[in-house]
DNA sequence: CGGGAGCTTGAGGAGGATCAAATCATGTGG
DNA sequence: CCACATGATTTGATCCTCCTCAAGCTCCCG
């Protein structure tokens, strides 16, 4: 398959001045639009021949800026998304206030699964990367659910994947291990857009010290002097704000380190 | 709804000679023991009237004794299992080969829906506390599949809402915080069966202090000591071997404390 | 009675949290 | 165009939590 690449409008960079609020552009896509999507074969629409699709104008691609906020925890449930590219967190919120990130989500994979079967969404999501996604309005998913079936069942399948992954390869041993396991995690997903798959370094995108720290379940203190310390090792390199390349062995040998 | 008594054969006190090796008795249940199931109403079966239910044999009622393993990592999936009574963790091994509790399921959750999609099982399932879980053959699901959607649907969700109360509860804050959080969800869970629902005092069973290192992300030895702390401190009362009372009050208090 | 497994407790040290400050990046207004 | 405000990142110093290693302890079973 070929390099996935989004088609859509023209990537339109304009600054949100307030963080954290829901930012999305519509922009209807023509009839092929979904037949062209980069993840159509991962998507829920699969199984659907393009006459079942047809050209649904309820179907809406939304692009969202870092920071930008898709749905709050306990928004009535209005659609389900799925990420075609980026990145999405679900954040949750603990006891005392604080949250903590339970979830990733990128290319692929669908955002508020649970307003098929609840009222309200779960967490917050939020892009963590300028990400694209998908609005299927939670009627289609009831009209077309005999057909989509199958497919949603997968997406659940990964939401539970995504959701133990975090916790066991994130959640559980040294900073330092958990840091390393995240830069390997996202290389790995942005490897599945590179050509070479097999070399010993890797490329990915980053966020902010404050959601590593949120995802982790370290101080964003700590977050940021792991990946500073990584830097100054060598075993990952900046290219831009936020960019880098990756020692990958080094990572792996840090990640499964005593 | 009245207390949740499984009826079943009489309770079997074997002692199990090697822990952690797969050991369940079956017994055919009489045409009417799904009817009788004390998590009917929670059960995969909710929307099957009697008739379309009928006498399947296929279908078996097992029982585990703390330690026994229902199945492993890699395992054909050959059946989902629905928990009627106890406790089950979900097991999943790190890059280091240590281990890590993912999730727990009580009754009326369901353990290895991932065969529904998938080859393999992803976790080990091993048993808790004594369980009893009714076995389900994928052969049925994949037949019943058109009755059993909504119900399937809500089981996935409820694993993934379990899987980011893992995440966020148990894996998140000081060890004291989360094994505050770990005595306040089990006896919520135990409060199910209780008739008084809002006391001071709850009630739960616990496990080994080493499943409860590996759920929380904490090594057995931390365990032990916050546990014996909070027994010294009268926040929780050992009634019999794992068998406590909790000051709800004073977990909340530690659970949300700085 | 002896042995083993799980639980408890102790002492010491490493890692991460906390508090605080300096540096850097970015956008704003003069 | 520059000075400044703002927010994110980095770094430092100190304290406390939790891990590590090690030793007793309790209970159960052969």
């Amino acid at each position: 398959m070929p390099e996935p690449r989004v088609p859509g409008p023209t990537f339109v960079a304009t600054t949100i001045p307030t963080m954290r609020t829901k930012q999305s552009q519509s922009s209807c896509p023509d009839s092929t639009a979904c037949d062209a999507c980069s993840v159509r074969e991962l998507a829920l629409f699969a199984d659907l021949t393009r006459a079942e699709l047809g050209s649904n104008p309820s179907i809406q691609d939304l692009r969202l800026s870092p920071g930008a906020c898709l749905y709050r925890a306990g928004d009535t449930g209005a659609a389900i998304y799925t990420v075609r590219e980026g990145l999405l967190k679900l954040e949750q919120y603990l006891p005392d206030g604080t949250s903590r990130i339970v979830s990733l989500l990128g290319p692929g994979q669908v955002a508020g699964l649970e307003v098929t079967v609840a009222a309200v969404y779960e967490h917050a999501a939020v892009a963590l990367q300028p990400t694209w996604v998908c609005r299927l309005p939670t009627e289609i998913v009831a009209r077309l659910s005999g057909k989509l079936h199958r497919q949603l069942m997968k997406k659940w399948h990964e939401a539970v994947l995504q959701a133990h992954d975090c916790t066991r390869e994130l959640a559980t041993g040294s900073a330092r291990q958990r840091v390393a396991r995240l830069f390997l995690m996202l290389a790995s997903r942005d490897a599945a857009s590179s050509n070479t798959a097999q070399s010993a370094h890797g490329r990915c995108r980053l966020f902010g010290r404050e959601d590593i720290g949120a995802l982790l379940g370290v101080t964003t203190e700590t977050a940021s002097r792991v990946v500073a310390q990584f830097r100054r090792m060598g075993t990952v390199q900046e290219l831009g704000p936020n960019s880098f390349t990756c020692d990958l062995e080094a990572l792996e040998q840090i990640a499964t380190e005593v």
